[in-house]
DNA sequence: TTGTACGCGTTATCAT
DNA sequence: ATGATAACGCGTACAA
């Protein structure tokens, strides 16, 4: 079987005996602009025809293509499922359409997708990138690219961002573990590679614990390596072993992954939470209808929300504001991150 | 700042002194149609200008988009994600732009989606459905459009698909359970609507059940809300209150989320496997290099291997050969789900 | 209110 | 070995 002869809209001129620009008008809600007769006679030979305009030819008259590049740098992440479906729930409702790419937090891949977007005209990008240290992104936006960053930032460089407010969200553990009573924090964190957010954290870490506790745990900070086991062991004891006698520790990781990793050698060592050691961490798995990781390992860990798929949908709002208005300056809009207290952090019932 | 003149395919020939012709032949690998001087001076002008062919005047020119619309049912489950990586790989390494678009489970959704993908003139489809029982699809497929589907299937009509040993993976667990001694077999499952997947281990389990135990467990199959915790405990509840005194119960879940329901149930119970119970179920969570579900609850459970990123390669290859080769009959492609058995069910230690 | 004619960037056809 | 030309489907300046 063939595929049925495709009409245009010279089809539907001839048919309605007009002339294409009128077809045009019509299509392009210039209804105004005819008579009433001439209206409902495309009307109908349009319906008639079931035609549909070609977003090809559009593009190519418009110079315009209506797709928006989405570069995800890693969509194994749950985290990033959730940015996923707020992009697209505001991009399709705006007659967008979003060119999702995965980027396995490889810089390289990252550059090489977006400069493939580029070729085929995209109007705009939204980067949840790979890399802080990006030249190639600032470039771009120098020479008046629409891009809007999600999540994750790059340095030197304004950039329209939606993001979290990670320093509160980190400042907001720190005091709690604070009023909970625990005496020693440390930060697990994943290599650093040229993540923006665990820099970020890391340093929020650094200095929410000299504000509130007024020391700085500058050998605190310990780097896990998620995919073995024994390396989060080794890197628990040793902060156990750095302990002095009376201190009641408590471990914040950067991120779900590392946060369950620590949980899961927590647990390996015969440990309990919270009497032995706290733990908490951000909530970026806000997957499968709020069946979430806290849930599923039933010992409840204290987290602090991220509202993944609103990050999705501001970064969309926000870049296509910034297709219609190219001369805005850059905004720079961060989400809040409320915690919700658990048994892993909870040794002061009543507060 | 401005963003820089696009240069054309006139502007390259101008520039070296040719005609749009020869250049568009350079472009596309007809090298050999001109003289060595010729090539030489078009690939220098392309290089200095840094020329690229518009992929839009091209799909208006070839009625051919080299767009490929990827429909997946649900991409908040990880599950997903694998397909995801699997489909785009092979799709861009030959040239193709992936359009994903996610259909929430939501058949409207899913047919909405096709529709505004065709008028985008993708040349194929991969589709992770919504729904077993599809109209649309089936009509789609009649006209000669290229399609495979990715995991589910649809009712009534042979399509191009790509998806899991569904029934032998049914029976191995049965089997298994049967050989570890359990003596009562139940089949925890999200509510049907119309996922094909669902209906399809059923139907196994009832099957295996009969020609493994030699009874037909038609009351044994329990339908589950995963989001109401307190239905899956009733339900689990039910099951336990139908046992005879002796009877050694073992439950097999319908996929990830089922059996992780399951599972938390069973915990709040009090229950331990595989003593009182046994536990298991696909493992469609193939996520974040190998950080897989089981592990993280530390809990073993039991589990069947699903090789969803190749699930996803296997999808998009078969679909480049359907579009190279249209008539061609429709592929089948079936691939193994091995068993990986965990404590969950090891009532016998030593085989 | 409606229509003519051209161009967006390519490529296939037919010549030379 | 190379080129002129038309056409892909649409939108718009200009004309009537």
């Amino acid at each position: 079987m063939k595929a049925k002869a495709k009409v245009t809209i010279n089809d539907i001129a001839k048919a309605a005996g007009v002339s294409t620009t009128t077809v045009s008008r019509y299509i392009n809600g210039k209804e105004e602009l005819m008579s009433e007769q001439t209206r409902n006679r495309i009307k109908t030979v349009i319906e008639l025809l079931d035609y549909h305009p070609s977003d090809i030819a559009r593009s190519l008259r418009n110079q315009k293509s209506n797709m928006i590049g989405v570069l995800i740098a890693d969509v194994s992440s749950p985290f990033s499922s959730a940015i996923i479906i707020g992009i697209e729930r505001v991009l399709v409702s705006n007659g967008y359409t979003p060119l999702f790419l995965n980027c396995s937090e490889n810089k390289q891949r990252e550059e090489q997708y977006i400069r493939s977007l580029i070729f085929k005209k995209v109007d705009g990008l939204i980067v949840n990138t790979t890399s802080a240290d990006n030249k190639f992104l600032i470039s771009l936006a120098c020479q008046g690219f629409p891009i809007v960053l999600c999540d994750r930032f790059v340095r030197d460089y304004n950039f329209n961002i939606v993001t979290n407010k990670d320093n509160e969200m980190i400042r907001s553990f720190v005091m709690h573990l604070k009023e909970q009573g625990f005496t020693r924090l440390a930060f697990f964190v994943q290599p650093w590679s040229d993540n923006s957010t665990r820099y970020r954290r890391r340093d929020a870490f650094l200095a929410s614990v000299h504000e509130i506790y007024g020391y700085l745990p500058e050998n605190d900070i310990y780097v896990i390596d998620v995919n073995d086991k024994d390396c989060v062991i080794a890197q628990l004891k040793k902060f156990l072993s750095s302990l002095s006698q009376d201190d009641i520790p408590a471990i914040i990781g950067t991120n779900s992954v590392s946060t369950m990793c620590v949980y899961k050698a927590i647990t390996k060592l015969g440990l309990s939470m919270p009497d032995d050691i706290g733990l908490c961490g951000p909530d970026d798995w806000d997957w499968n209808n709020g069946m979430n990781w806290p849930e599923i390992v039933h010992t409840n860990i204290t987290t602090a929300t991220i509202y993944a798929k609103e990050l999705g949908e501001r970064a969309a709002k926000l870049l296509l504001e910034r297709i219609a208005a190219p001369d805005e300056l850059p905004s720079e809009i961060l989400l809040p991150n409320p915690l919700v207290i658990r048994d892993s952090t909870l040794r002061i019932r009543n507060k």
